[in-house]
DNA sequence: GTTCTCACA
DNA sequence: TGTGAGAA
């Protein structure tokens, strides 16, 4: 369903949810956040507000910072996710219209 | 009662 | 990164 990605992207959860899910200090999450290792938005009162997907990158971040990395570590790698998915998604937007070109091109034929 | 920002022995 | 103060 459309509606799965908008769920995992509403930014509804207070911090004391993601502290419970990730098991990090808020001292930590707001940190990450400060290091643009996460976009949160902001409620009432200037307060975070978390997503699913902030809570999944956030697991992930503990997980590569108890295997030693450092926090630019996962900065640069979440970096290169970044262009190498916009990468991605362009070679899908080509195909599509590849594709499309070629539906056309067989009803032209006909 | 919670979360935010800022500062530091 | 932790902790504590003061405000919202």
């Amino acid at each position: 369903m459309i509606d799965e990605r908008l769920k995992k992207d509403l930014a509804i959860l207070p911090i004391s949810t993601i502290r419970a899910l990730t098991n990090l200090s808020d001292r930590q999450i707001r940190y990450y956040e400060s290091q643009d290792l996460l976009t949160t938005k902001r409620g009432k009162g200037g307060q975070r507000r978390f997503s699913l997907n902030d809570v999944e990158r956030l697991i992930e971040i503990r997980t590569m910072m108890e295997s030693g990395d450092s926090l630019k570590d996962i900065h640069d790698l979440y970096e290169t996710n970044r262009v190498r998915n916009r990468q991605d998604e362009k070679i899908d937007f080509v195909r599509s219209l590849e594709n499309e070109f070629l539906k056309i091109g067989r009803l032209e034929k006909h």
